[in-house]
DNA sequence: AATGAATGAGTCTTCATTCAT
DNA sequence: TATGAATGAAGACTCATTCAT
């Protein structure tokens, strides 16, 4: 860095430079510790992976623990992304339901490093409180379950409890995804998104089953 | 002491105690390893809860994995005979499915080291194949698919693809006791059981809604 | 045992079985610390391989390291018999000297697990004082000064000091025998010695270059 | 500094201050090994001995076994050294073999330590192929083997075959070294090898009595 | 007398973090 | 500001010996 250019009032480059080292690490962290595992990945690997000294990487994080959270908020905010950015545009409410199930599964087929960072954080940072992974899910929660209401509305959807049908729904996705992930399925997610879907809106009763269904309970 | 027992000379080996240490060690192991992590526990800590000397242990299980991986076993049985258990002399194929759901809820409620056991195989023991809980399903998948097939065959369920299914129900009720685990819920599992037994056997969409979806895709 | 055997006076049958133990115990111990190592064989494997349980070892020496001593001055004592053996009947000193070598070569050629046991003693007891080998041999020098000084005394051999001569040939002994071991060379103990002999007895030089040696110094 | 030394950031890699921390580890590592055995050094003893952390020995070795093997290296070219610098412009070629013996009897006089490493390798890395001190030897024995056909090209010394003889002088100088060391004698080396040189050239019998060895074999 | 179950001290190596340069 | 040298706590596993049976 040249003086002429440190003279500029303020720092903004500073700043950026310093947004910027941190997306550089924390890309990465994410591929190393996912790859590796968070304790299996030692800073001074971080550092060679990223041809700077140790040192450099505690400028821009307090600890090893603080870049791994923010790689785990860095993964998850990706996600909301791609999920919104499937679902924008798009009217029909039953398709919005297909794509961003396909989005949520395509998102972790294409980012395997994601579920192990999530997968970490619950073996190494349990009693941290709710993982990260479901502090999220309590966020975006709500416009699911608008979304059921709609439905409701409409008359497209059975009157059920909205916000338990969502959790009941997202335990689903989550677990066919980790399911995905760990028996190294490779299902294509639209395919996948709309298997899911079949059950979960049409049931896999007939209508005599279900008619038998009420007589049991 | 029988004249057989005595021709060997010395103290006789005793193989029911040997069994019976095993499973000393394993039930305070499944505790540890269940509360602070496969890491976080020494073998010293583990020694000490049993009130031998870490040599002991030693005597009994090759290593701390060999203890761990024990662990992982004796837990899956466990879910196993329970399961089994709750449907024995069920003949409702509808009711019987419900029983199962909910003993499997059941279980991983009353023993939340056993859900630990099963993430800390996912991080500290990755790259050793399928993980034992997938392993275990797989060796039981087929009696749901058999089950499932029955129901087709009495007209109870639409025609759907098997095995497809029992995967998207399997892994979606692991979704769900993940979640129940992670998030501290302590629905009553019967009840829960049936909240998701009405989603995947009836479907959320009406009548209405179904046609609708059928024109989507 | 029967009653009627423990009642002979005495007991001559113990003493006998205690000493045959000994050497059962001995035999196995020479072969395990000669190919594993002193520290590398431990107590259970040597029970193991005799057969017997750990205890009853230590009924026999009160500790590891009193059988290794024991094994060693069992390997030293065969040493100086096959020695002892090797020169009986022998009638000419030069002839004698040829036998003693190659018996001393051979008997490590065919007793590696001897050498073995004499560097094993080096290392893991030290500072015990003067290590087994050298005080047998300290013990048996006397034998061959009086076999140099009739040499001498017949004129076959030069007015040399003998007990300083008798060091330098048995170290260069030493040495030779250790250097066939490490080196695993396999040369007949026949042939060697008798190189030996020939530079030990004739030396390196010609009339001339002796003369020039008397020179030098 | 210069410039373009400062032109990367940060502290400079120290290239002679890791190359003085080895050679201070290996000294002490050498006493140390030697004193009390390798297996009875332990790291924690080598850190404190060097006033440092048991983690900085590692940052300059990979393993005990590797500060060993180094250490191992550094006594043998010390030897080497020392032998040459004895033998530098020495001509009359009896009078240098005369110098290299006492230099090579001097070097682990003054030097018990390396004969103790020497050993320790015998025991603790058996397995690992020939030992440090006859790879040593069989890299340096060409010199000699040609040093005894000059003595015999001039006529000094008797037609004998040269490799087998360097051997056996090789091996006896060994085991003179060793016997000193293990009896803990203290001989003048000059004078010690003056007497063995005495024997090896000269020989010990008298005219007549090489006669009468030529008759026995 | 014989056995083998129990013991626990002992040791190498790793790695997050600090701080002098 | 960037670096990497230094630290030292932490942890799995072994094994000679004892002693209850």
């Amino acid at each position: 860095m040249t003086f002429s250019a440190s003279r500029k009032r303020g720092r903004p480059v500073d700043l950026a430079l310093h947004a910027r080292r941190r997306r550089e690490i924390l890309e990465v962290a994410i591929r190393l510790f996912g790859q590796q595992g968070y304790s299996a990945t030692d800073t001074q690997q971080l550092a060679q992976a990223l041809g700077v000294g140790k040192g450099t990487i505690y400028r821009y994080f307090r600890s090893k623990r603080e870049i791994f959270y923010a790689a785990l908020r860095h993964v998850m905010s990706q996600l909301d992304e791609e999920i919104q950015a499937s679902i924008r545009g798009v009217d029909d409410p039953l398709r919005l339901s297909g794509q961003a199930i396909a989005a949520y599964l395509r998102f972790f087929q294409s980012h395997p490093h994601a579920v192990q960072l999530l997968l970490q954080e619950l073996v190494h940072f349990r009693h941290e409180g709710l993982p990260a992974y479901f502090q999220h899910r309590r966020q975006t929660m709500h416009r699911w379950v608008n979304h059921l209401h709609h439905l409701m509305t409409t008359g497209a959807m059975r009157p059920v409890p909205a916000e338990n049908t969502v959790e009941i729904m997202g335990d689903s996705l989550f677990g066919i995804m980790l399911s995905n992930f760990l028996n190294q399925r490779q299902r294509p997610p639209e395919i996948q998104a709309r298997e899911v879907l079949e059950v979960f809106f049409c049931g896999l009763l007939t209508e005599q089953g279900r008619a038998h269904l009420r007589t049991v309970y």
